[in-house]
DNA sequence: TCGATAATTAAGCAATTGTTTAATCGAGGA
DNA sequence: TCCTCGATTAAACAATTGCTTAATTATCGA
């Protein structure tokens, strides 16, 4: 792309602040990954039924109607972003939520989806 | 995929609880599309830097070293999400986030992300 | 009204991601 | 030691998503 194409005033909203911003692009890297990780309706469910109660891989299969490989395949890149854990007991897999950001990551999109919704209803943003 | 192949042992850990699990399996639908918005870096990158200051679609382009339909074509999925609002001055459109929610969810993935960190640093779970 | 500039929209291509099926690993019981 | 069952891993295909270029819309100044 050009950047001779750009807006002849951009320097007068984000000149000033630059150094500012220009860090916070380089800070910014790492968040979108963990928010991929929750950016998948399985996932969100699975997050979600774990926030319930600690539950073993053919429980969730069961309760999301999905095949055992593929809730596994979810269950790995969660883990890999540590946002569940797991115990071993016997031939099961038991996994619950790995700390409490999870929770606050997921109330607070719920409440915004709720809120987001009530304006929807109320036609204020229409 | 089929469920006869399911774990034989779900009903004793799932069970007693499963209308509550149902319900939570159905609540958590809406979740995952207001994650989507916010996995990709480009969209991270633009909801931490409005987090800073609010800024046109060019001053974007220009930190972000983007094409203006690239960073548009964002803004409005941030938008459809209500996770940014905007306002026109002239030819000038200004962007700028929504409510606190989104504050709340750069924070908390902040957090864990500096958290998972540390503990990748101390090598305490490997 | 015409020209210039900022922003948006549309269409097409490239890359990423999720699911399926099949194979493998690991633990417990006969 | 086998055999079975739960879980994981691997490979392949299908679907989604993001970026590019080009065209369109909207606003200001001449």
């Amino acid at each position: 792309m050009n950047r001779t194409e750009l807006c002849s005033e951009y320097a007068l909203h984000c000149k000033p602040n630059e150094p500012t911003l220009r860090k916070r692009v380089a800070e910014a890297s790492g968040l979108s990954e963990l928010f991929r990780a929750l950016a998948d309706e399985t996932r969100t469910r699975i997050l979600y039924l774990l926030a319930e109660q600690e539950l073993c891989v053919c429980d969730l299969a069961y309760l999301l109607d999905m095949s055992a490989p593929a809730v596994s395949h979810h269950l790995r890149l969660l883990k890999l972003m540590r946002l569940v854990k797991s115990r071993r007991t016997g031939k099961q897999a038991f996994y619950s939520l790995a700390d409490e950001h999870v929770l606050i990551l997921i109330q607070t999109a719920l409440e915004h989806y709720a809120e987001a919704d009530d304006r929807r209803t109320d036609n204020r943003t229409a």
